[in-house]
DNA sequence: ATTATTAATCGTAATATTGCAATATAATAA
DNA sequence: TTATTATATTGCAATATTACGATTAATAAT
């Protein structure tokens, strides 16, 4: 049915599935990544970086933003995009209890 | 088209776009969780855990088995899933590196 | 005012994902 | 052999995602 039953699974799951969803693609890896190198802001280079059309960009950008990973501010005629440092450091603790499971237990058995 | 134009993106950004992916759903978050949770070996308990039909969850298994992060022995009738260790690990090290890039340049712009 | 420039939105085609019923397969039990 | 049990596979319907051309909206430059 392509439709995910989110309301079975826990808040904490459908969120973890969340984050991962979004990183789920290179192209959100790749602007990412380029919001990082960059230390000023980014704006719309990010269509020459990427071989992919505007709007295509575009669309990923706005997904980053839903999720609070960046925010963008409107700078004349173009715009400032930028990674949300606190969101991103939430998101991290978010990530890295459901990555590190394997601290607790390291026994493995097949 | 739905078509993910992996050949534009480098082999680091496609990998952690395929590890993201296979968390970006709640069924395979809680079957991994479920997984570290119980120490000895899973085998099919996870449909009743889970409220999901059993080709659905088989489904799942089958994609986490597919990266390698779950490995699965037959055991008589049934079959018995764990964490490959070794692959979390190296899994854990590629997602970290990603998550971990606001370590470096933690400025913002915007 | 007119004309660029930049980015968002709309519409749509192609493909992928999710979920399950039905069925198949494989190993054990009776 | 014939059930029984556990899991995998197939086929399919519903929905989601990806990508982009065309268009729109908003500001900037001339």
């Amino acid at each position: 049915m392509g439709l995910t039953k989110t309301e079975i699974f826990t808040e904490s799951q459908n969120r973890i599935a969340l984050f991962a969803k979004v990183f789920g693609h290179p192209a959100r890896v790749a602007i990412l990544q380029h919001l990082f190198k960059i230390n000023t802001c980014v704006c719309g280079d990010l269509v020459n970086v990427i071989k992919l059309a505007q709007p295509t960009i575009s669309q990923h950008l706005k997904e980053l933003k839903s999720l609070g990973l960046i925010k963008g501010n409107v700078e004349g005629t173009s715009v400032c995009y930028c990674i949300h440092q606190e969101n991103w450091t939430h998101m991290k603790e978010t990530m890295f209890q459901f990555l590190n499971q394997d601290e607790i237990k390291k026994e493995g058995c097949c």
